[in-house]
DNA sequence: ACTCAAACTTGACACGGTGTAAAGTTGACA
DNA sequence: TGTCAACTTTACACCGTGTCAAGTTTGAGT
């Protein structure tokens, strides 16, 4: 609190007069970078695909290109998952739209007859969210140094290779 | 530090005489782990094998069976990642010893020439290292309430679609 | 049985970060 | 000129980590 005081050059009693708390700071913050970034019109702009391919590529394509603008938040949201309650379900209502947008593209898919035979819509749904999770967008672009239009291109394909039935991937 | 004391029975002082700060202790604890339940044996089990493929289920298989039992460990280390060198050494000195695994799996595969064309031993092994997380079990087996059992299974199915090429999926 | 050292105890304290409380300053605007 | 809101300074409580010092228990070796 101190150093964001600092930074944004207000005392940090003043800060307070704003923000309750820590976590309620973080909070306002997530929702502020959500509007002024559209989070949800993007994971939406998918909606306009018509195959369930098409619907997956688009989500892809945008939920992996937003990570990137919201990875300084969710590093610090996460470091209080366990100790705040409130955090936690900031971002769990986060992560839930993202659980959406991966349902929505399965069902898609589904109604296309192209899911992978194996899986439950439920199961691929998980699967895929899991797939593209921030801590996963992390670890290969940051850590193993996958550049970011790598990442998009090597989830799209590791996605329909995992959802896809075979009869679907010869595409 | 003084929950610890309290459930072993001493006091919070006599916790810092055996380990100075509470990251030595969470490091000597994950030692203690791995050497309580030998780790590096159950993943170099997976030598065994003949073919890549049997290497990389065997594989799958012990390190997801063994996620279960550092589950809580884990959970503790990286809530201090950010703020403790040395949890962050142990902690990328557990992961690298995983990937190494995965690394031995990729190039058993790549030998027997099945690895997938569109990837590079290096990106074959970042990806498998990446599903394989501790994060991304936690999410599936907790969160998603898929069974160890289920877990292992389409880990194994999915590690297989995606690193092995086509021809080597009829198997 | 005695001694000595190691292991442990109690109690106090410094430090940093979060959050609260109270009293005073500043400036815009009615 | 008065008032209100935003802000400031100063002080303090609380919690967890880690330090320090002085005193007590325990048990192994002689």
């Amino acid at each position: 609190m101190s150093d964001i005081a600092k930074a944004v050059g207000i005392s940090r009693q003043a800060l307070y007069l704003h923000f309750p708390t820590r976590a309620a700071l973080l909070i306002a913050t997530t929702r502020h970078v959500d509007y002024v970034k559209n989070v949800d019109s993007r994971l939406e702009a998918s909606r306009a695909a018509r195959t369930g391919i098409e619907r997956l590529d688009a989500f892809i394509e945008a939920w992996g290109g937003y990570i990137p603008e919201i990875h300084g938040l969710s590093v610090a949201l996460r470091g209080m998952l366990e100790s705040d309650g409130a955090v936690r379900d900031a971002w769990n209502d986060r992560m839930q739209a993202v659980r959406h947008g991966c349902e929505a593209a399965v069902r898609a898919i589904a109604k296309d007859g192209q899911l992978n035979l194996d899986l439950s819509e439920h199961a691929a749904t998980d699967f895929l969210w899991t797939l593209l999770s921030v801590e996963n967008w992390e670890r290969l672009v940051h850590e193993c140094g996958w550049t970011q239009s790598a990442y998009q291109e090597r989830m799209q394909a590791f996605a329909k290779v995992a959802l896809l039935k075979k009869s679907a991937l010869t595409t």
